[in-house]
DNA sequence: ACATTTAGTGACGCTCCGTCATAAATTACC
DNA sequence: GGTAATTTATGACGGAGCGTCACTAAATGT
């Protein structure tokens, strides 16, 4: 940010508030409101402008969903140096991915449309590539802590397929999980629970059926979660 | 179908004549390529003759995602329907997702679009409802065996949570791995397994740590697998 | 054969997209 | 300080697609 001109320094600025802009339209007013002249409008530029910085319209959401990754890797880090345990580590991770679905479902939602093929097809293959890997850093970071955890023989008997297995076990619990709690079915009404509610509970279970010392009968879940909350995500 | 005039019959004839080739176009060329003016050159009627049968594009997609949903319950039904234990016959209902997602995987991809905000918010509320009303229908079947294998004494010592935790935990990491698989993730790129292919591990392992008995250990996983391959989906 | 109802059409108005020639502003240079 | 060169911003334009509706054509009833 320093070593460059304030001609850059003011582009970079900008672009950013486009996405905020954008990513505050699309939250409020959903998908068919976000409209490139809406955007110009509320950032006092014209479209022309908008496009020096974005081909596409589908490209600004893209850039939203961009910056929503960031936001949650910035918290799964944070999870990560949770003192404890890898145990309690992968736990604060999961945790993380929770509170982050709290405080901002429109985040999560966001994540969610860049997956949609009808804007992956018109993104270009640059920033496609910014947008996995991302993903594979997040995945990393999971799957940092399981092979740790496999190193200090704290997953005893581990399966050949780890830590693979368990990356993906946790992480498609929790696209998964998100996914139905943003499909809008009423889970109330119907007489269930709400999955982000239950994800907690299944998320351990897997870790316990992998031999994850250790096992959740051993320790105060809820105490754990707590504990986290507070240590790491205090202020949110 | 008996019971009514021939013109009604045509209209649905033609209705579904406008599912069958939307669904094609949109597989084909994408979500992008699906216009109403393509469907209607494609079935040679006007632009006109398909609004009579759909609000708009999005109740069209809407249409083609609910159709699918038919197609995969009737798939779930002939799986519940595995002559064995309990624990047998919910892992029929996995393989049956497993099939159709390997087999049909424009499908699936077309039951994640009707999920999209940007669709769901121009889609009337009874279409919404049918939609609705087909999750419902999975969730139940699952649930049912959930269930049965309760009051059999299959499952040692439930979970207070039950049924609601297990099928939650199938549905989402079911969910959340087509999702994943649909992403576009390289996954071998990077050094990893197809997440549908892990996906059976751990839903075997979600159902041992609820103690379903008999736990996976205890049997010839693959065996089972190619013997509901047999069973319920030979022509597949 | 004619009237009435129903089915089907495509021109119309509209919104939004993405481009590009031009205008305005900034910078460089004398 | 003034002018030329370059950069930045604009919005008019062409085009695509949506959804509507007045109208035409066909089917049906009498």
């Amino acid at each position: 940010m320093e070593n460059m001109s304030r001609k850059e320094r003011e582009f970079l600025q900008r672009e950013q508030l486009i996405i905020d802009t954008a990513k505050h339209i699309l939250g409020q007013e959903g998908f068919h409101s976000l409209t490139m002249e809406r955007i110009a409008a509320e950032i006092e530029y014209s479209r022309g402008t908008v496009y020096k910085h974005f081909n596409s319209k589908e490209e600004v959401v893209t850039a939203i969903g961009r910056y929503c990754m960031d936001n949650l890797l910035d918290m799964f880090r944070r999870a990560a140096d949770y003192p404890g345990n890898l145990r309690a580590r992968i736990t604060a991770v999961g945790v993380a991915h929770s509170i982050y679905a709290q405080l901002h479902p429109v985040e999560m939602q966001n994540m969610q449309i860049i997956k949609s093929q009808a804007i992956r097809e018109k993104v270009s293959s640059d920033i496609e590539m910014e947008i996995l890997q991302r993903e594979q850093q997040i995945t990393q970071l999971v799957s940092d802590i399981v092979k740790q955890a496999m190193d200090k023989g704290d997953i005893v008997n581990p399966h050949p397929c780890l830590p693979d297995a368990l990356v993906f076990g946790l992480w498609t619990m929790g696209y998964g999980s998100n996914l139905l709690h943003l499909s809008g079915i009423p889970f109330e009404k119907i007489g269930m629970c709400q999955p982000l509610d239950i994800m907690w509970l299944n998320a351990h279970k897997l870790l316990d059926s992998y031999n994850w010392q250790p096992l959740s009968n051993s320790f105060d879940m809820d105490a754990l979660h707590q504990d986290i909350l507070q240590q790491c995500f205090a202020e949110e």
